[in-house]
Parts: C-alpha cells; sequence; structure tokens
DNA sequence: ACAGAAACGGAGCGTACGCTCCGTTTCCGA
DNA sequence: TCGGAAACGGAGCGTACGCTCCGTTTCTGT
C-alpha cells in the first residue's frame, strides 16, 4: 500500500482522467450516471476506477470536494457581510446557483442520501456559519424570528427539486422560486409558523434515510 | 372483449382486490412499489393484475381516481369563497395534506411523468379553477399580483420534496413549509420576482420529462 | 534487456424492476 | 355433469444498475 505520491505513471494519467470525467458527467447529468459512462468517458476500464476509488460514492465525494469548499467559502464570507440580510441571501443564491451548475453537487446537497466523508465535514463546517448568519439577520430586524436553522435544508432540498423539474426548461426559473420563498423569510411577516423546526437528530435522519 | 359488467365473479373479485391492495399500498408506500408486491399483498399471480390493467401506470391512474376528483372537488369550493385568499390557501392546504397522506397522489402530483388519462384530465379540470382562484384573489389585493397560475406547480413539486424527506420524520413539518412559502405570496412582498412564470408548453414539458 | 510487480479492462455476477408467456385451474351455461 | 372458454399464477425475459474477478498488458528498477 504504498503513498498516495507513489503511484505509476499511467495510474496517476488514468486517476485524472476518470475525475476529469466524472467531474464533467456528474455536473451535466447528476450523480446518477452509470460508472460505466464516466470509465468510457474517461478511456479507461471498471477495474480502473474501482482500484482508486472502492466505491461509487467516493468517487462523488472526491469529485465534488472542490465544490464543497467553495460552499464554505461562500459561506465564510456571507457571515462577515454587513448588511446580514444581503448576507444571507447572497449566499443561497450563490450556493443554489451552483446546484443549477452542477447537478451532482445538487444531488448530494438537496437530495437525501449521498453522505461520505466530506460531505459530511462540509456540513459540519457550515452549520455554525448559517447560525451565524441567521442570528445576526434576526438581531438585524430583517429575517423573521421564527426561522430556525434547522429550516435552511427546506430551502436546499426545494429549490433542487425546483433545479430539477424545470433546468432544461427554463434554466433561470429557480431565481422566482427563491425570490418568492425569500419575501416568505423577511420580518413582517404575516403569520407566525406552525410546527416546530427540526431538531439536529431529525435532520440527520432526514438526509440519511431510505425507503424501508 | 366482454363490456365491464359481463366479468366472471372470480375476476371482479380479483379485480377489486388488486384495487384495494394498490390503493392502499400507494398511499404508505408511494406509486415505486414492485408491482410483485401489489399482487401478493393482493393474493394474485402477476398475470391476473396485467389482464385487468395494461400496464402499471393504468393501474395508477385508475386507483387514484377518487384522490382526484377529490382534488378537483376541493378546488371548486375553493372558488367560491368568499375570502379569496383564503380560499386558495385552504386548498392548498387540503391538497397538500393529501399528498401527506396519500404518498401515491403526491407522487402523480408533485413529481414528473406518470400522466395517464384521468391524471390529464384533473390536471386540465383543474388549471381554470386555479386561474380563478389567483385572479380573484389578485383582484381582492391579498395575492402579490406578480404571482401567476404557472406558478402553482412549484408550489407542489417543493411540497413534494418536504412530504418525502420528512414525512417519516416529522409529518407535520410540510405545514411551516407551506406557511413560509404562503408569507412570501401576500402581497406588499418587498421585492418584485425576477424571471417570468412558466408557459403552459413549459408546464408541460416540465411534467412530462425524463432524463435523456 | 528483462523479470515481476503494478495496473489494466471488460465479461460477468447479483439485484431489482416492469412485463410476458403459457401450462394449469376455475367457473358456468347447456 | 361436463366441456370449453375464461381466468389464473409464477417462472422467466429484458433491461439497467453497482461492483468483482482474473487473464492480459504496461511500466520500471536493475
Amino acid at each position: 500500500m504504498p503513498s498516495a505520491t507513489t503511484l505509476r505513471s499511467d495510474a496517476r494519467r488514468n486517476r485524472g482522467r476518470l475525475v476529469a470525467s466524472a467531474r464533467e458527467l456528474f455536473a451535466t447529468h447528476g450523480v446518477d450516471v452509470p460508472v460505466e459512462e464516466i470509465t468510457q468517458h474517461a478511456g479507461v476500464g471498471m477495474g480502473t476506477l474501482y482500484r482508486h476509488f472502492s466505491t461509487k460514492e467516493e468517487l462523488i465525494d472526491a469529485v465534488l470536494e472542490d465544490a464543497f469548499s467553495g460552499l464554505v467559502d461562500a459561506a465564510e464570507r456571507a457571515v462577515e457581510a454587513e448588511d446580514a440580510w444581503a448576507g444571507f441571501t447572497s449566499f443561497l443564491e450563490y450556493a443554489i446557483g451552483l446546484h443549477a451548475t452542477n447537478h451532482g453537487l445538487k444531488d448530494v446537497i438537496a437530495e437525501r442520501a449521498h453522505g461520505a466523508k466530506r460531505a459530511q465535514a462540509m456540513r459540519a463546517r457550515m452549520r455554525p456559519l448559517i447560525r451565524r448568519m441567521i442570528e445576526r439577520a434576526q438581531e438585524q430586524g430583517t429575517l423573521r424570528a421564527d426561522f430556525a436553522p434547522g429550516d435552511v435544508p427546506l430551502i436546499f432540498w426545494t429549490s433542487g427539486r425546483v433545479i430539477e423539474t424545470t433546468a432544461g426548461i427554463a434554466p433561470n426559473y429557480w431565481r422566482r422560486y427563491l425570490s418568492l420563498l425569500l419575501d416568505g423569510l423577511r420580518l413582517g411577516a404575516a403569520t407566525t409558523l406552525p410546527e416546530p423546526t427540526l431538531t439536529p437528530a431529525q435532520l440527520q435522519r432526514a438526509t440519511r434515510g431510505r425507503r424501508a
């Protein structure tokens, strides 16, 4: 079991091809592209893929690593915005814009399942940032007080669905949806929300479960 | 090819069992339950199913017929409400409550595809009713003016996703989501929506397409 | 130059789905 | 009662997926 830098030249080359191929296909078609399509597009065999990545999940996780850290960076920038509402909303617009561009990212974040190591770590780093964004906007009196951090996944789940349904038909339609939803988040909304937000435990179950 | 009433007694009995079995399983597990599970739960063989319904889609369509007409009834009642906003929102709450109870209905309405005859007819009957609801609420000055009938599927698509994700964890959480979204629909929202609504042609493509 | 370790690739396995085919059983009128 | 039409049921087909296995090829240090 040699260290990562001790790969034979052809192995390193093929690994690169696989990642590039997967990056492209995941972005355009989502993570459900068959592994065979990935290997063919990369010009390698199936065996080669599974020597480098013990599972398809692992490949997904590796390919999306960059996108994950890009999201965390955006969240860190958003937390520092003077206008917390602007920071929060522009973060959401950026993140969901990424979903529209990179369907693989959308699948991992907005769909259930697909919770590999790097995705998990990204979520963990994101959580306190989002909490800060929300707290600040509520302190500044721009975000309704009964919105909670546990409600943020709601935005991703639902936006993901809009993108899935309209991506090939009206690629920017998700902006209309997000705008609508954000208007419901502003302070001064006419109602108070029914039902509590989701607890961390509930969220964990929601993002893991498959059908029984 | 005998008329519908000229079925042999065992055939009529088994057809009833199939529909009952499918109704139950579709409601609890959605339309993705394997046909074999439906036939086993009904105590009949696969051949029996496919003699009565030439395709699984047709079975779905037949089983959901009642739910479809229930929806249309609710829409007709909603149109007549004095307070058009109340009519519109309580219709949405009723419809989405049905989605939470009957996952098969949700799959057909909130998911893409599954567009058989009766579902299609239900949609056609619903369209003018929804248009009236929206027009009236806008005339009464309670629904924002830039919301359009073409945006209604948005509500079903996204609520469907919320239900799918949280049904087993927080069965009423969708109410919180819907409340949030409806607050964004009220007149006096701070923004005007970006991006136009979907045209009928776009909607048709959105509710039909499968992945290429 | 060459041995052998490393990497390769794709046929094939296991699973799950919708649906069909056809030998067997059941019903029902004469 | 009994024959044939009607209905039955489930093994099996075709498809699509993730993944494995192993004979073949390629790289690399000596």
